[in-house]
DNA sequence: CGATCTGTTGATGCTCATCAAATCCAGTGG
DNA sequence: CCACTGGATTTGATGAGCATCAACAGATCG
């Protein structure tokens, strides 16, 4: 059940059998969640770790223009929210992109997790801080790319990310999300999202259709999209991750 | 020493004479940082836990292109990089902006401190918290926003943060920041900074001069930035603060 | 099968970058 | 003490990048 979520943390250091058992002792029944639904909301208090077993979701943020801001894009394996308990209410919401299967596991047993596992804590631990060092880069992204080569650095995330999590086939994975959705997380328009898409296309970078992405030239991509892939921090258990496309 | 610190962190909990006693106790010797020189550099094993003294200081990252993108603004009483040591390398620099005190808690000792001082802990936690929930929000200011709102969101952002270090006096404090640096952190140049700053003044809502910021209208700059202080998080110990302006 | 959502393309205009030049100021060395 | 230098700020002119508005085709769905 939480089998792209180890993928994921095998980054970081192999998890045990008994440490992935743990874990999965801890967790509530699976939420299903229809597509376009809130699965966290803002101003509610924050009920507890979540990790999504299946679809797409995206954390955003709205302004009072009726903008909205896509935070980060969450994919089946990752797990979001760790140790926000501290704080008392949400200040963004967490949208279901796809229909989404999601489990919880509730802020009291996360502190029996910590103490009894701290091994797998520190796995944990570890993606929330490789969550934080995407967000910065997303600020770079957005703060210092023009349009293009911001999508062509997203894309080569989006890749690595479904790549670790064992998402991928080859240099291709489903990548359920609408232009508009892109183009919220990138601060431009559906509109010109489709004009830069269509270059990525055309200069044969990528193709994507019925909602597969297919990278056709990885090298291209990432020198075009000034993609440097350390701030992912993949290189503990596994330094050629990214090298070898 | 931690008088800054502690301050913010009241804003959590009041901290005990004790904790503030063993936090002081673990710290390295103040480090002085010159004007423009990197207090962490990008690819270094991080060595361990900073609070800036005195100074400020920014987090940035490096584009291919060659330009800056500041990820955060370090103020006097400002924590940071807790947790890191999981991270083999760090993936961005922090450099001075002014002449800085700094001290170190090495990592080794950061250990001691959760074990022994969980409530301290618990503020430092919630101060880590706040740092990831104000990076979110200046993606949504820099991607969402247009530039005189994103400036006016920001100005309210460091008079709040700035008031609760202890920083400020009335609706003024000190903020010894070029405008190429602030253009920098929200995506524009210079010269356009400089024309949205006097666009600022013109309005009466701000005044800057010799490195003091003036806060002229509270509540005009606040709803022309939309600026919402709940991202904050400090209505728990101090549910008004936003509002007794 | 109409209704709605998504993607595409064209036309136009606004925001901000870029280039350039002038002013101001702090620091530096003679 | 003053000339010189380099950084910071300001203002103007021009152009690029992206938003906005509009129209249409294809896909999806109740």
């Amino acid at each position: 059940m939480l089998r792209y979520l180890f993928n994921r943390l095998d980054n970081y250091q192999t998890s045990t059998p008994q440490e992935i058992d743990a874990l999965e002792r801890l967790t509530s029944p699976v939420r299903v969640v229809a597509k376009g639904e809130d699965i966290v909301q803002q101003q509610q208090p924050p009920n507890g770790v979540h990790i999504l077993l299946e679809g797409w979701a995206s954390r955003y943020k709205v302004t009072r223009e009726g903008k909205y801001q896509t935070l980060a894009f969450l994919m089946p394996g990752d797990i979001f929210d760790l140790h926000i308990n501290l704080i008392d209410r949400m200040d963004h919401s967490i949208v279901a992109l796809t229909p989404c299967r999601v489990i919880t596991i509730p802020n009291h047993r996360v502190e029996a997790l910590y103490e009894q596992q701290p091994r797998l804590s520190h796995a944990l631990f570890w993606s929330t801080l490789v969550d934080l060092s995407t967000l910065r880069e997303w600020l770079v992204n957005v703060g210092s790319r023009p349009s293009a080569q911001r999508l062509a650095h997203l894309l080569c995330e989006l890749l690595i990310r479904a790549r670790t999590a064992g998402l991928t086939n080859d240099l291709s994975f489903e990548l359920p999300i609408t232009q508009r959705q892109l183009g919220e997380a990138m601060g431009i328009t559906s509109v010109h999202m489709s004009r830069v898409m269509s270059k990525l296309r055309k200069e044969d970078m990528i193709t994507l259709n019925d909602g597969r992405l297919e990278i056709l030239d990885w090298e291209k991509l990432k020198e075009f999209g000034d993609f440097e892939p350390t701030y992912l921090h993949l290189d503990r258990a596994h330094p050629d991750l990214a090298k070898d496309l």
